[in-house]
DNA sequence: GTGAAAGCGCTAACAG
DNA sequence: CTGTTAGCGCTTTCAC
């Protein structure tokens, strides 16, 4: 690969020179400046980003850590922000923290080895010295989804206490009083929003909880699918499952398949998040559904800005909370009579 | 940050000792290493990457460039890649060509620059140009699932002329005669395979192709919907459909509901892929799946062996076909009679 | 305006 | 076995 020095030989000039053009500093006079762009040409030379990395402390990569890579949910937020880093000239590292705290971290600091311009991460720990070990860093880093309390950074994500307090609300609308809550990941902020939108909603109707009801689902399908077993068996099982996310309504879903049950008609299911090409699940979904893309847009944004900035820390954390949107879909109905009379 | 500078002085010896104690060369007393180790742990001392890539021309970062990211086959691809890769420990940057062959070179372009170790390429290119340019970088490329006629490279797919021909014969087992086919993307191997599995099964069978029944969906799912609109309005529409991939068979399904036919009362489809979640879309579809967990875990461990290989080139360019596994669901059956008689 | 030189952090000859 | 030295390719003062 042509370097700098082939330039400066070719242009007969010094390297110094050659570097000072190709910065357009405006240093150099513009016959020099046009000998140099010829000869530049010439060579082939592009600039070694390694090795301007090492004279300037950054790269020109960017960091995304995301609990699972193949959630879609991820997938597309990955491609917007890919597409955005590319148009700032960025290229984007992935790596998965599998819903590891410790694994959070430990990315952290391999990224921070390689010296990126920021990350954004999908946090999945909580605690002082969780936070104390992030804020450490020095690159930007804008948090996405999982808000975690004490960190002085951007963070962006949905309303999730008015994202299942909607689903809720619709389906006491229906009639059902009888409601279970598959929940997220135990500590998670999203997850606990969720929870307490459910039950702050129930309560505002007056509504009693059966604490039995609401379990464990941790976002993961096959352990969703169990829950929904276990639930959908008792003799006084629920009549509405509100899911605390996609995969989990996908597990759900399946349960209720493999009981042979009848959603709408035996079991009312609604759920935050977005499913993939969601219209052509059987039941289409009633859901909460995130704005996938102005999560992404706001997040790369935000990096890109503070990256670009000589005084990064003189920006103040921002938050930007997007509103979910009640999607109706044929998933709901009113509660069947053999259950409501339980 | 500290550096090996840093590690030296406070071990009392210099840095190249250091270098040679951090890298288990073996050169170093065992004492000396002991006093080395500890400076290290002591000043938190962890390896600048980028000064190794400088130094080193290689650096521990691999790239992955796939025409979509949001393509859930291509999530679970890279997650599985990415697992293997931080194993190893490497990283990875993923980028998307939006199968644009300009794209995969100018992304390659920028990759090499970053002196990635190598490269996992699902390219969308060919022809002379496209093969040498792709062929002119000297890191280790693993191509998949699309095949470039004329490039040495490792290459892992799957069998897709099998895939539609299984496909295709299942459809006429059911007794269908006049089937559509929404192809892939206008020149891509996957695509030109998949067709030819149809066209060679029908021929087989002594079945006449209607040509205006094979149409371009080009993997993308609202022209699909758009095309599959025109065949099923059609008055001579056909009986069954076999859509190139999942996304394409995802808005087949769409204008099926939208038309209010019924799968597969009204018509049959089948599709080539892998759908997230088949389980729930409503028909179960019938479908080649294609063993995504092994072609990651192939293409990982070739590009990993092809790095850590002194000589990459001296190993032979190797081809792993990967052969589809018929999955039998709910979406066909025999040609509705209005149909066939057609 | 242009060039010489120092140095980012590390590795690897080559001496000793 | 350990230290000295010379870069990897680039940016950036600081002289001229």
């Amino acid at each position: 690969m042509a370097t700098i020095r082939d330039v400066a030989k070719l242009a007969g000039v010094s390297i110094s020179t050659v570097s000072l053009a190709l910065n357009e500093t405006g240093k150099v006079n513009e016959d020099t400046y046009q000998r140099i762009w010829q000869a530049a040409r010439d060579v082939g030379y592009v600039a070694n980003p390694v090795a301007q990395s090492l004279k300037s402390g950054r790269s020109r990569l960017i960091g995304m850590i995301v609990g699972d890579i193949s959630n879609p949910f991820f997938g597309k937020i990955l491609q917007e922000v890919e597409r955005y880093a590319i148009e700032k000239n960025h290229l984007v590292i992935v790596s998965e923290s599998r819903a590891d705290p410790e694994r959070d971290l430990a990315i952290l600091e391999q990224l921070s080895g390689q010296r990126v311009a920021g990350v954004i991460l999908s946090p999945h720990g909580r605690g002082r010295e969780y936070v104390e070990r992030i804020s450490s860093y020095r690159m930007p880093i804008v948090m996405l989804d999982h808000k975690v309390e004490g960190i002085d950074a951007d963070f962006i994500g949905s309303d999730n206490v008015l994202a299942s307090a909607m689903l809720t609300e619709h389906l006491i609308r229906w009639g059902h009083t009888r409601i279970a809550h598959i929940a997220g990941i135990t500590g998670l902020w999203t997850a606990e929003q969720r929870m307490k939108g459910f039950y702050d909603t129930m309560a505002a109707s007056g509504l009693p909880v059966d604490d039995s009801l609401v379990v464990r689902g941790e976002y993961d399908g096959d352990l969703s699918y169990t829950q929904a077993m276990r639930l959908l068996t008792r003799p006084d099982r629920p009549t509405a499952i509100l899911a605390a996310n996609n995969i989990t309504a996908l597990g759900v879903l399946q349960a209720i398949n493999d009981l042979g049950l009848k959603c709408p008609a035996d079991i009312s299911l609604t759920c935050i998040d977005d499913v993939p090409w969601s219209n052509v699940i059987s039941p289409r979904l009633t859901m909460a559904v995130q704005s996938i893309d102005e999560i992404a847009r706001v997040a790369s944004k935000w990096l890109l800005e503070r990256i670009s900035s000589r005084t990064p820390e003189a920006i103040a954390a921002r938050e930007h909370i997007v509103d979910p949107r009640l999607l109706i879909g044929q998933s709901c109905a009113a509660p069947a009579q053999f259950s409501t009379k339980v």
